[in-house]
DNA sequence: AGAAGGCTCTTATGTGTACT
DNA sequence: AGTACACATAAGAGCCTTCT
C-alpha cells in the first residue's frame, strides 16, 4: 500500500542520495547567465563524488563563475571512497572520509595538456595545498564553518538532505540568498515552504516531471522493481516526485497556460465546505471562471504569477493559510461527501469579476 | 501492444499538546 | 506522570495519457 511505503519513509530518513549529472545539466542549462560572476557554493555534498561540483567545475569557464565552493559531510555513506585522498597536498596525513572544503577561483590548462577539462581540476587539488582543505567540525550545513562559506556565496545549488528541507530552506532565506535546489513535490505543502511560495520568494524550476534515477548505497532497499536499476553494479533509484525548488527567475514562470474549458456549473462541482470549485487536473482549469479554484499541487509546475494569484492551500486548519474561504470544519476539500487531495487555490488575475 | 512519461493520490504513524 | 487526542506529513505508488 502506497501509506505504508510512505511511512517506512518516514520512519527511514534516508538522507543518502546521489544526483545524476544529467538531471543536473537538464535543469541547469536554463540558467546559464545567471551565473555569471557569481560565487557558487554545493554544500551537503562530497566534491569528490557529487554531480554537482563535477558540473561546475566542468563548465567554470563557460557560466564565468567567480568561485566555486563544496564542502562535505561526514555522514555522507560514500564520502571519499572514489578517489585517492591524500593524494591531494592539502589532505596529506589527514584520516580518509574526513569532511572538506574545496575552494576554486580560477580553471585553466593547469596540466598543460591543450585542453581544459576535469583533469585540471584534479591536478590543481594535487598540487595546491589551498584548493581542498579539512574542516573543523563534520560538515553540517548548520555548523558555523559552514555558515560563514555560506555567507559568501551568491547561489547555492544541491540535494539537501530531505528531512531538513525545511530547516534548509529557512538558513537560505534567513541569508537572502539565491538557490536551485532539490526537493520532494510534498514539500509543495509544508506550512512554511509554501507560505513562500504564495509569498511568490520561491517557486519551482523547470524539470520537474517525469522520473529522475537517483544513485543509492548498495544496501539501500527497493521494493518495486520497476524502480530499480543497476548499471555497471552501481544502484538506482526512480521517483516520479522529485522538484526543483528556486528563486532564480525563470522563463517558464511567465508563459501563460493556454486554458480551454469554459466554465459551467454543471461540470465544476463546488466543495461543500470551501468557497471554491474543484479542478481535478490543471489542463481543466476554465478560462473563464473569476473565483476561486481548487487545483492539485502539480499546478504550480505550470504557474505563472501574473496569470494566477495563489489564495490559499487546504487543510490548513485555521491557520491562516486557505484565504479565508474555509468554513471551519473538515480541513479537507469535500466534493460530494467525500474529501479530495490536498487542493491548492487559485484565482485567474485575467478574468474580470 | 508495450514502454515511458506525466500527473494525481494516500493513510499509518511519530510528535506535540492539552488534558486528567 | 500518564493518557488521549489532534495534527502534520512521508527520498512513493499507481493510474492514465502519450510515445514508439
Amino acid at each position: 500500500m502506497a501509506n505504508q511505503n510512505l511511512t517506512n519513509a518516514k520512519r527511514a530518513k534516508k538522507d543518502e542520495f546521489y544526483t545524476q549529472r544529467v538531471d543536473i545539466e537538464k535543469e541547469l542549462k536554463h540558467y546559464k547567465d545567471q551565473f555569471r560572476n557569481k560565487i557558487v557554493y554545493c554544500n551537503c555534498d562530497d566534491p569528490f563524488e557529487s554531480k554537482f561540483f563535477e558540473y561546475f567545475a566542468a563548465n567554470f569557464k563557460e557560466l564565468k563563475l567567480k568561485k566555486l565552493i563544496s564542502t562535505s559531510y561526514a555522514g555522507s555513506p560514500i564520502a571519499g571512497q572514489m578517489l585517492p585522498f591524500r593524494e591531494y597536498e592539502g589532505l596529506k596525513n589527514k584520516k580518509k572520509k574526513e569532511p572538506l572544503k574545496i575552494e576554486i577561483n580560477e580553471v585553466k590548462d593547469f596540466n598543460l595538456d591543450g585542453a581544459v577539462s576535469l583533469k585540471d581540476i584534479e591536478y590543481l587539488l594535487k598540487n595546491n595545498a589551498n584548493s581542498a582543505t579539512p574542516l573543523k567540525g563534520d560538515g553540517d550545513f548548520r555548523s558555523k564553518e559552514c555558515i560563514e562559506l555560506l555567507k559568501k556565496a551568491d547561489i547555492v545549488v544541491t540535494n539537501p538532505p530531505f528531512s531538513l528541507f525545511r530547516e534548509y530552506v529557512a538558513q537560505l532565506v534567513e541569508y537572502n540568498k539565491k538557490f536551485l535546489i532539490l526537493g520532494n513535490q510534498n514539500a509543495i505543502t509544508y506550512k512554511e515552504i509554501f507560505k513562500l511560495i504564495k509569498e511568490n520568494k520561491l517557486w519551482l524550476g523547470y524539470d520537474n516531471g517525469g522520473t529522475k534515477w537517483f544513485q543509492v548505497p548498495d544496501d539501500y532497499d527497493i521494493p518495486t522493481e520497476s524502480r530499480k536499476k543497476i548499471i555497471n553494479g552501481v544502484k538506482y533509484f526512480s521517483m516520479g516526485s522529485i522538484v526543483w525548488f528556486t528563486n532564480l527567475d525563470t522563463t517558464k514562470r511567465h508563459e501563460e497556460l493556454i486554458l480551454y474549458k469554459k466554465y459551467s456549473p454543471k461540470d465544476y462541482h463546488k466543495y461543500e465546505n470551501y468557497e471554491a470549485i474543484e479542478v481535478s487536473r490543471y489542463t481543466d482549469i476554465p478560462k473563464d471562471y473569476d473565483g476561486v479554484m481548487g487545483v492539485p499541487v502539480t499546478f504550480l509546475d505550470k504557474w505563472n504569477p501574473d496569470q494566477f494569484e495563489i489564495v490559499g492551500m487546504a487543510e490548513d486548519n485555521g491557520k491562516g493559510l486557505s484565504g479565508g474561504i474555509w468554513d471551519g470544519r473538515n480541513p479537507h476539500c469535500v466534493v460530494n461527501g467525500s474529501n479530495k487531495f490536498k487542493r491548492i487555490f487559485i484565482r485567474n488575475k485575467k478574468v474580470k469579476k
